[in-house]
DNA sequence: TCTGGGGTCCTAGGACCC
DNA sequence: TCTGGGGTCCTAGGACCC
């Protein structure tokens, strides 16, 4: 790689991570203004954990992925403003982020819901910090999103300076971290590497490596022997040297899955066969909207994890279809009868779920001229009832057999509107709210 | 009482074949 | 009766990410 490079230090390229603060949460205040400066939490589903925090929420100790149960008290006590999780609106929510941020740096990977990596290239050294101060203003204008910028000459390096950049809450959003900036890496936490997860934090502590620094300074075997080519990768790029790439096309999804924990508990077939037909349909749903078809089935199934006192069982029974397929009446067929395999009576069940794996092209067949091919009728039903789902809202029709599907055996309690989407669940603008 | 959901990749080990 | 090595493919489990 780039030899060259350090014939022109000042027109290196970077990477920079774009993340945006405090995503879920954020996107609940731009419709509820009256819920900015206090704490807010969003919630997983079945309203069971916190998975966003506001800064205010943060600083009163409240966890990430924490019990909702264990922090009743302290949202008493100090009003936190509770929502169930709303993706349809975080999705939108994030199209309308990314989009502002591409129009000033085009060459962009979506890496999650609320974070994408973009190449810097074509910007002086000198300059970035501006251009990504810009960026990071427009969006906030446009979208009511804050986010934070981290600019490195690697992904792993951008991810450090950007958890910087959020670390100083005073600070301008954006950090830039030079590649030989050391005293910076010494003041990272080892875990707070992108890749560095709890495991791996405890080998690495256990031996002394503490600190982002002392991680680039690792002996290279030990590294690929205790942890892998993967954390190998990990350290170079802490030394400037790029090991993962920007990838601005998605590699298409390898698996599909669709799963939930049961609000309650399920005890009988009857109960579960819904599920699980559901389960299969949404993901043959999507399925279809990317252009794939299954070559494998996997239904799994669990008891609470939690309840040690409760009898457990997990299993899960795997199936390969003759023919691949993303038909729906075809894949819940195959769901349901590997449910049936595994299911026991006499336990209560918490949690299942429908993967689909092995997944290969399948190009709808478009109005073909004879009827004669039945994958062909089928593929024109499956398109006009993802349709109909999709502008009439979701579940309008599906499979028979999903009946209510999920509908009555999760929770959502402290849910949000649809605001950009749905318009009957639009704000309603009071022109004396002030904010304009 | 109440504990998320959806992904990726790597590695070791077994089955099978030549 | 005894004795081999190397390759591929698949799967399960474990690590990581958001």
């Amino acid at each position: 790689m780039g030899r060259r490079h350090l014939d022109h230090p000042r027109s290196v390229t970077m990477f920079a991570l774009v993340d945006c603060n405090n995503f879920y949460a954020s996107c609940e205040r731009v419709f509820d203004p009256s819920i900015e400066h206090r704490p807010v939490i969003v919630l997983s589903n079945n309203d069971g954990c916190v998975v966003a925090r506001s800064n205010e929420a943060k600083e009163l100790g409240i966890g990430m992925g924490q019990p909702v149960f264990q922090v009743r008290d302290l949202i008493r006590r100090h009003g936190v403003t509770v929502r169930s999780s709303n993706y349809t609106l975080y999705d939108d929510m994030s199209r309308r982020v990314f989009t502002t941020v591409q129009s000033f740096f085009p060459k962009m990977e979506s890496y999650s819901i609320d974070e994408a990596f973009i190449d810097l290239e074509g910007t002086h050294l000198d300059d970035m910090i501006d251009s990504a101060a810009t960026m990071r203003r427009a969006v906030l204008q446009w979208t009511g999103i804050p986010v934070s910028v981290g600019i490195g000459s690697t992904k792993t390096l951008a991810k450090i300076a950007n958890h910087m950049a959020k670390r100083d809450r005073a600070g301008p959003g954006v950090e830039l971290l030079e590649t030989g900036d050391d005293a910076s890496l010494a003041s990272v936490d080892v875990g707070d590497v992108w890749g560095i997860g709890r495991r791996w934090k405890r080998t690495l502590v256990a031996h002394g490596i503490r600190t982002a620094l002392d991680l680039k300074r690792a002996d290279d075997q030990w590294i690929l022997q205790r942890l892998n080519s993967i954390g190998h990768r990990t350290v170079l790029e802490l030394r400037g040297r790029r090991a993962f790439a920007l990838e601005e096309e998605p590699a298409p999804r390898r698996s599909i899955v669709r799963s939930r924990s049961f609000a309650g508990s399920i005890e009988t077939w009857d109960a579960l066969a819904p599920a699980l037909a559901s389960f299969a349909s949404r993901a043959a749903e999507k399925l279809r909207a990317q252009e794939t078809a299954a070559g494998v089935l996997t239904v799994f199934l669990n008891t609470n994890w939690f309840r040690p006192d409760e009898p457990r069982y997990a299993n899960q029974a795997t199936l390969k279809l003759l023919t691949p397929t993303n038909d729906t009446p075809t894949l819940v067929r195959h769901a349901l009868q590997a449910g049936r395999h595994i299911w026991r009576d006499g336990f209560r069940f918490k949690k299942a779920g429908v993967r689909f794996t092995a997944l290969q092209p399948h190009r709808p067949v478009q109005m073909h001229l004879f009827d004669a091919l039945d994958h062909d009728r089928s593929d024109r039903a499956m398109q006009t009832m993802d349709r109909i789902n999709r502008t009439m809202g979701a579940d309008m029709i599906r499979s028979g057999s999903a009946g209510l599907g999920t509908a009555g055996i999760t929770r959502r309690r402290h849910g949000s509107p649809r605001y950009t989407t749905r318009w009957d669940e639009l704000v309603e603008a009071h022109a004396n709210r002030g904010k304009s």
